[in-house]
DNA sequence: CGTCTTATTGATATCCCTCAAGCTGTGTGG
DNA sequence: CCACACAGCTTGAGGGATATCAATAAGACG
């Protein structure tokens, strides 16, 4: 039994979780003295919404792993993100009588509802709220760009090498090891996000693997050179 | 001479621009009182701005035609999106110290400078700005996902005449014939923003024309069978 | 232990890219 | 006004990366 399958919920919470003020872009402690916020718990394959509900809050992720999907009218769907403690969902949607996307939980996981229209409200007693949830905005749509460029320039292997900085930097950022990790989500749903299909990211993977650049045993990763993977993806900086 | 030739700057005024107290989603008159808005007028090729410079002001294109691209650090490129009069650019680059990417017009335009942080300040006198303004947020990361989705599940043929149809639908917000108008861009901008090559935009582009969908002269677009072009994109509405 | 989902691997097909050449329109200078 | 050069567009031939189809393997779960 390795240590990662000890990890029950992902990410786990950190021992002052509960007591934690700043939450990712927001001052929760500040913030709830205004809003009413609802904690839901969601198991694997739950939806936190649908596209199609009608908008009435935006959710912060406080534990677990989601995806947000986007769907056309004639059927099409794609994985268009990957949401994990800290990170805003929901806000794509603001403005929106209805929700424009899909966001599913892979994990158990836990969302704190910010009721929409009062949150726009407390804004007005607390400046900074506003300016954060702008910053929040602006760095999604940055984030989603850097995306595009990745996707439209990057060849496959390179795409999964970025793929995974990605999911590595970000739970560096959580306090979890970036070498070592597990990817929450299917071949399926990683295939979907990088514009691929699941074989594809398959004999990537086992590429990396026999590159020594990762080593890899079904969603197990462990990154054996991350400076090799950088130099793959096009980014020229290191994970500290 | 066609009609299109003599669109000299496009789009061009409306009788009433000058005048005009909403242009796109912010409401210019009243900003006006707040913060001092600084006309800027480009050339074709000139910057709006570029990633590095410092951030100080987001834009309102008042006329014309620009593109932003995205960079890498390794030197790839991409066009991430076309702005036209109403499109607010620039917005990417909220929360940081610096742009994050490159604004380029492709036409003779003229844009609106409004500072930033006297913007933000002016949120406070003016709520209905600091609603417009995440409206507009969220609709560019909705416009971005909406175009994910494309590129993620659309061939070649199928992206360009989603193209197609998105630059009709835009002009005909504007006033101007969804049927008939004049590209800005040249095939590379197009493929860049498509992820393709410039070549195979031209076939995609060539193909349409046989099969009867439009007709193609260099940048002149005919949309002969829109609705061809809907059933071919997936997406079931109809330009009206 | 059996079933089901997910992942891996292989063989082949296809779409798009690459490279190369020719074409078209535009601008420039004689 | 014409000759020329140049940039952008088009077209073709061929190759390569990724998709598709199919079979097997490995876990997960009851």
């Amino acid at each position: 039994m390795n240590a990662l399958a000890t990890q029950t919920s992902f990410p786990p919470y950190s021992p002052q979780s509960q007591a934690m003020a700043v939450a990712g872009p927001i001052d929760i402690d500040q913030l709830s003295r205004h809003v009413q916020i609802l904690r839901r718990k969601l198991a694997p394959g739950q939806h936190a919404y649908r596209a199609g509900q009608s908008f009435h809050a935006i959710y912060l992720v406080h534990a677990g792993f989601l995806k947000t999907c986007e769907l056309s009218e004639d059927g099409r769907e794609r994985v268009t993100g990957f949401r994990m403690r800290g990170d805003l969902v929901g806000v794509e949607s603001i403005g929106l009588a209805h929700y424009s996307c899909d966001v599913v939980a892979l994990d158990d996981s836990e969302i704190w509802e910010l009721p929409y229209p009062p949150v726009m409200h407390a804004c007005l007693y607390m400046p900074e709220l506003q300016s954060r949830l702008t910053a929040a905005l602006a760095e999604e749509i940055r984030n989603d760009r850097a995306w595009m460029l990745a996707l439209g320039t990057l060849s496959a292997e390179q795409r999964v090498a970025a793929f995974l900085l990605d999911m590595a930097r970000r739970h560096l950022r959580l306090g979890f090891s970036a070498r070592h990790f597990l990817l929450r989500m299917g071949r399926a749903d990683i295939a979907s996000f990088l514009g691929l299909k699941h074989e594809t990211v398959t004999r990537a993977l086992t590429r990396l693997d026999r590159l020594q650049c990762i080593e890899v045993q079904r969603r197990e990763i462990r990154l054996l050179d991350a400076d090799g993977l950088q130099r793959m993806a096009g980014q020229g900086e290191t994970i500290h």
